[in-house]
This record gives C-alpha cells, structure tokens and sequence, in this order.
DNA sequence: AGCCAGGGTCTAA
DNA sequence: TTAGACCATGGC
C-alpha cells in the first residue's frame, strides 16, 4: 500500500504544478460554502454573479432575502444565505487564533461542517488540517485502504504529511484534478497513474515514474 | 426521467 | 453513534 506522500508524489509528478482555490480567503470562505454538495460549475456562475460584491462589506450589509437570490444557482440557498451571513460576521472580527480554536469556531457555525471548516483552514487561513471530501473517499476506497471513518482516512494523511498547509493544500486539489479529470463516480479511469485503483481501465497504458521522496515543497 | 454534484442538520432507534 | 430524510439547483 502506498503512503499518503508516495501518492502525493505521484499526483505531483502526473498532474503538475497545483493551484491554490483563491488568494483571496474571503472568496475561500464564500465559495467553500456554496459548494457543499454542488457542481462547481454553479458556483462560478454564482461567483460571476456577485462580482465586485463578493466582499464582506456588501454581503454584511445586503439582506437575507436578496443574498438568496443571488447565491440562487448553487441550491439550499436559504441554509446557505445564513450560513455565508454568520461566516461573514466572524471574519470581519476575527482574532488571531491557533486553528484548533479557529476550527471549533467554525464548526459551531450552523452550516459549517469538517470538510467545510478544513477548506477555509488550509486555502484561506494557510493552517494545515486537512479537508476530507467525497473525492478523497472515493479515492481512498478505490485505492483498497478499506477505512470506514474519516478520522482514520485523516490519520492516514495527517500523520504521514509535513505538518504543511501547502502540501494540505496542494494535495486536496490533487485529488480533486485526479477524481474529476479521471476517476469520477462513473468514470472509469482514462489516464490513472495508480496502478491499484480498481476503476482504473485495463490495459492502461500509462507510465508513472517511481517517487523519490521530496524533502521540500 | 433520474442521477449526480468537492455537505450539513436533525431525528429516531 | 449511526442511518435516513431533507434541503434545492443545474447539467447531462
């Protein structure tokens, strides 16, 4: 079985240089929330939408009602108006905090749950923790590791990685690029550099070099 | 038509 | 503490 660095190493080296979601965490903050459980092809209609307004001062000062209409095409938009409502408010008044009290904070946000709460750590706070999604699971459980909880597939991770939230972060996106581009829910893999994943097509013809263990990022 | 998408909350057992 | 219902829209 492959440890969590061999498999970022190999995302690395098949899938080339990572982006960070935004560098601008407000943005992290707003579009973590809008993606729960939605295409992100509705999110960046919504992001679109809300050009120069996706900022704290506008979304702070504009209504409930109208934050729902506008966030309409990414769904729940009631749960999620309140929750972007609530987000904002804490973000404006945030102290500096380590991230065990930045996360509990979060998730005692209604609407905030682990994954959300990890993402805004890692892409807009730069604190390590690392976010645990249905790509990341699906992966997991192709791949055979046979976890049934995420703290174990967090373990697996957390205790493997530098305690680094680029690499977090890095990885995440990683696993987004490889679950989207080729192994999704219903695809089977075109191009998987893994050799063991079982959605992966046989007689794939892809070459993945062997991993030597990067000692910096 | 019906399933899927980078979840989270609430309730029942 | 876990399973299932529910929340809502857009793309295919």
């Amino acid at each position: 079985m492959l440890t969590a660095l061999e498999i970022y190493n190999i995302l690395r080296e098949n899938y080339g240089q990572p982006r960070w979601w935004s560098d601008d965490p407000y943005t992290v903050i707003v579009q973590a929330v809008l993606v729960q459980n939605t295409a992100w092809s509705n999110v960046e209609k919504t992001t679109l939408r809300l050009g120069d307004r996706l900022n704290p001062q506008y979304i702070n000062a504009v209504s409930a009602e109208e934050l729902e209409t506008l966030i309409h095409p990414c769904g729940f938009q009631k749960a999620k108006a309140r929750t972007i409502k609530a987000l904002t408010e804490w973000f404006v008044s945030l102290e500096t905090k380590n991230r065990t009290e930045m996360r509990n904070e979060l998730l005692s946000i209604k609407g905030i749950g682990e994954e959300t709460a990890d993402v805004i750590l890692v892409y807009a706070f730069h604190q390590p923790s690392f976010p645990l999604d249905a790509y990341t699971r699906r992966f997991l459980d192709r791949m055979g590791y046979g976890f049934t909880k995420d703290s174990e597939r967090r373990l697996f991770f957390e205790e493997n990685l530098p305690l680094d939230a680029t690499v977090y972060g890095y990885f995440h996106w990683l696993l987004l690029e490889h679950g989207k581009t080729h192994c999704s829910k219903t695809m089977k893999c075109a191009l998987c550099p893994f050799s063991s994943c079982t959605s992966r097509q046989k007689n794939n013809q892809s070459v993945f070099t062997v991993s030597q263990i990067l000692s910096s990022t």
